[in-house]
DNA sequence: ATCTTTGTTCGTATTTTTACGAATAACGAA
DNA sequence: TTCGTTATTCGTAAAAATACGAACAAAGAT
């Protein structure tokens, strides 16, 4: 017997993009892929202070949270973000956050 | 001698809000309270299938994020939004999730 | 085929988050 | 003062996030 279920799946869908942003780093990635069509890991990284393996787990995070995607341009991976649910998100906390 | 700070304190601040929205828990109590105007903590743990005390710490991170505020009314305690850091996180975010 | 460049994945350590029940605190009511 | 109600804090355990360097993978250039 499964207990009535309080939270909705957007309130997990949301949480979960929030989750993805809710890192300075990640933070960063986003708003500079936000201001400017895409970029390499290699443009984050010459300007991050931490390391390349650290980046890359960032960006994965955000790629699996579906906020970002990549493209192999060998042998450099360009990301950019994934506009599609860069818009259903902002439809969301535009709703969420107040009219 | 200090590194070049590439994060913004902007960057900061709106990942701490959106960490503290990162959780389906901490979603819910947020998505209730925008839409009624307050509530007790009773109210949510009636509700939500976790322990009181867990409740407790989620509205605890809402709070020292500062996008909730929590008013003694002895016995009980009325949380509310932060209307003003709500406001500045509506904007911010309207900004950086796009046009 | 080997080298170089670009990033990711692996292994691991540390810190933080999440969760629970028990104990405690605050305060009004009896 | 003692009791009941409402929540929080404490102590603790388990899971997840964060970070690093070393090892590895992919593909174009030599």
């Amino acid at each position: 017997m499964k207990l009535r279920e309080v939270i909705t799946e957007d309130q997990k869908k949301f949480a979960r993009y929030a989750k993805a942003m809710g890192h300075p780093i990640r933070m960063y990635i986003l708003d500079t892929l936000s201001k400017q069509s895409c970029c390499y890991s290699g443009d984050l990284s010459e300007v991050l202070p931490i390391a390349k393996s650290t980046l890359s787990q960032h960006l994965k995070e955000l790629k699996d949270a579906g906020l970002i995607q990549g493209e192999t341009e060998a042998p450099k991976i360009k990301y950019c973000l994934n506009r599609e649910n860069w818009k259903e998100a902002r439809n969301f906390y535009q709703k969420f956050l107040g009219d």
